[in-house]
RNA sequence: GGUCCCGUGGUCAAGCGGUUAAGACACCACCCUUUCACGGUGGUAUCAUGGGUUCGAUUCCCAUCGGGACUACCA
């Protein structure tokens, strides 16, 4: 590894903790800085945040790096945390000898009897001051007790030194940022070993070079605190951009999207449903960038890779994830597929998690993803695969249609005519001489399209009649 | 409770002291189409409230209210 401590920083990166998911918002946090690090021409890598144990799940990492090699989000290096341990000891350690950490054995008792005491007295709670008991050990007494195998944690000191009124910051995206320095003692090493966020983050990010740190609105708080650690630490402070989260309404109020009540929040869940994963990115990019949606307006074909993200037009509001907004990006999405992009992204899909499915149905469904496809003008029904079942419910070979609304004499002297071998111009031609004006005409187009499809709206029945063929659209046409 | 962030239509938003306050989604109407769509045109609807500063505030300042975040040996 480069010393990113003398050489300039160049870095991005996107630092999940294994959870076995990968959330929308770590998506939108891949592209993000897979376009920053594209037009700084920087490193884009990956770092596995798996300090915390407890959360440890079995082939998280594999699992995600399946989702981001179907999103092509490709990192040039990539790093885990628990691997790196001695290196945080180690920082930690040296902390410790130069009076800016200390060994700390308060037990999860005694914290918790400190933080009623301090709730008692109208206090803000933490580890501070007088309440930080083990901030003045001796060193005898701290050896002693390491080697009685006493459990303890390291705590950073941050009565080492004056921090002045504010820790004060430019965050890219929201500009001044004037925080009050923390006077809690964090811990910055964990009994097991292990650093927590804090400690590991500002290590990583200043040894790994991170030019710009890209992360969520919820670490904005304590901004404060990690430069406070780099300070400690002799490191130059880092940089950080602070994104907006993506939220959803409930009962009128905000809350983040959550993995558990909300489905749209694991990315793999939209894609299970057919949503195609352009769609995602498009979204996520309308919503960090302001000027995503103008620049696809103008270039509707360009690869999004042209797209020039751009630090100034990220959001400061999180934003509310917009569904009808979602699925008529999809809808575009698809509609600027060529026929044999979608048919291979339809066998991509788990299509055989569709209804009734049989090969001559998946057939029809194939040849139906072309019908007014490629041309200037491409028809915009289909927002996700798994509403084929529903969308395209003609291609089964039942159908439901309530025949009261339908004239059985006039079907059965159009099915006499039908001929699946007419063109497209004959076979309206004919409709058209059964028709003697508009409003016949006007009916009986649409009781054709019901009895055949049992739906007022459907692509071209031309094509769905020559998709179904002869003998289905004639019993279709004389069951009434 | 404390600290920080945020507040333009139903949603996402442009705006950065003087604008008829863009655009997208949704919704409605009309046009195109002797069918369904696609497309086109138009419409409904927004600067949270109260004070300042200013010749003039959506824009700057303050307060209030509202929403969100943080306040762990989780990230």
């Amino acid at each position: 590894m480069k010393n990113y401590l003398s050489e300039k920083p160049d870095g991005y990166r996107i630092a999940p903790s294994p959870t076995g998911y990968v959330h929308l918002g770590t998506i939108a946090m891949a592209l993000v800085n897979s376009y920053l690090a594209r037009q700084n021409h920087g490193r884009f890598y990956l770092r596995i945040e798996d300090t915390d144990s407890k959360r440890y799940v079995a082939d998280a990492v594999e699992k995600m790096m399946t989702t981001f090699n179907y999103f092509d989000v490709k990192f040039a290096e990539t790093y885990v945390q628990s691997e790196r341990a001695k290196i945080y000891q180690q920082y930690a350690e040296d902390l410790v000898k130069q009076g800016k950490a200390y060994y700390c054995f308060c037990t999860e008792d005694d914290l918790n009897q400190m933080r009623e005491t301090q709730i008692k007295n109208g206090e803000p709670t933490g580890y501070y001051g007088k309440y930080a008991k083990c901030r003045h050990l001796s060193p005898d007494e701290v050896a002693r007790r390491i080697a009685a195998g006493e459990p303890h944690v390291i705590r950073a000191n941050f009565s080492y030194q004056d921090w002045g009124e504010r820790i004060t910051f430019t965050d890219a995206a929201r500009g001044e940022i004037a925080l009050l320095p923390q006077t809690n003692d964090p811990v910055i090493m964990k009994s097991n070993g292990l650093p927590p966020y804090n400690l590991a983050h500002v290590i990583d990010d200043t040894l790994m070079g991170t030019a710009l740190v890209v992360r969520g609105e919820e670490w904005l708080i304590s901004t404060a605190e990690h430069m406070q650690l780099c300070d400690l630490l002799g490191f130059p402070r880092l940089h950080y951009m602070h994104m907006p989260t993506i939220n959803i309404e409930e009962n009128g109020k905000k809350r983040k999207l959550s993995k558990r009540k909300d489905p749209q929040a694991l990315v793999m869940n939209l894609i299970d449903a057919g949503y195609p994963k352009n769609a995602i990115i498009e979204y996520l990019l309308t919503i960090y960038n302001s000027d995503f949606e103008i620049w696809r307006t103008a270039n509707p074909n360009a690869p999004l890779t042209d797209f020039q993200f751009s630090i100034q037009k990220v959001g400061t509001n999180n934003p509310l994830f917009d569904l009808p907004k979602f699925n008529d990006i999809a809808k575009n999405v698809w509609a600027r597929q060529s026929h044999a992009e979608i048919v291979a992204n339809f066998n991509a899909w788990n299509w055989q998690s569709l209804p009734n499915i049989t090969p001559t149905i998946k057939t029809r469904i194939e040849k139906m993803l072309g019908v007014e496809r490629g041309g200037e003008r491409p028809r915009k029904d289909l927002i996700k695969f798994e509403d084929i079942a529903d969308l395209y419910s003609y291609l089964w070979d039942e159908i439901t249609v309530d025949g009261s609304t339908l004239d059985g004499q006039m079907l059965k002297n159009y099915a006499e005519i039908y001929d699946a071998a007419d063109d497209k111009d004959t076979w309206w031609q004919k409709i058209k001489n059964l028709a003697p004006d508009k409003p016949t005409l006007r009916n009986l187009a649409a009781q054709i399209r019901l009895a055949v499809t049992g739906k007022t709206n459907t692509p071209d029945l031309w094509a769905i009649c020559q998709i179904l063929g002869n003998d289905i659209v004639k019993a279709r046409l004389t069951r009434w």
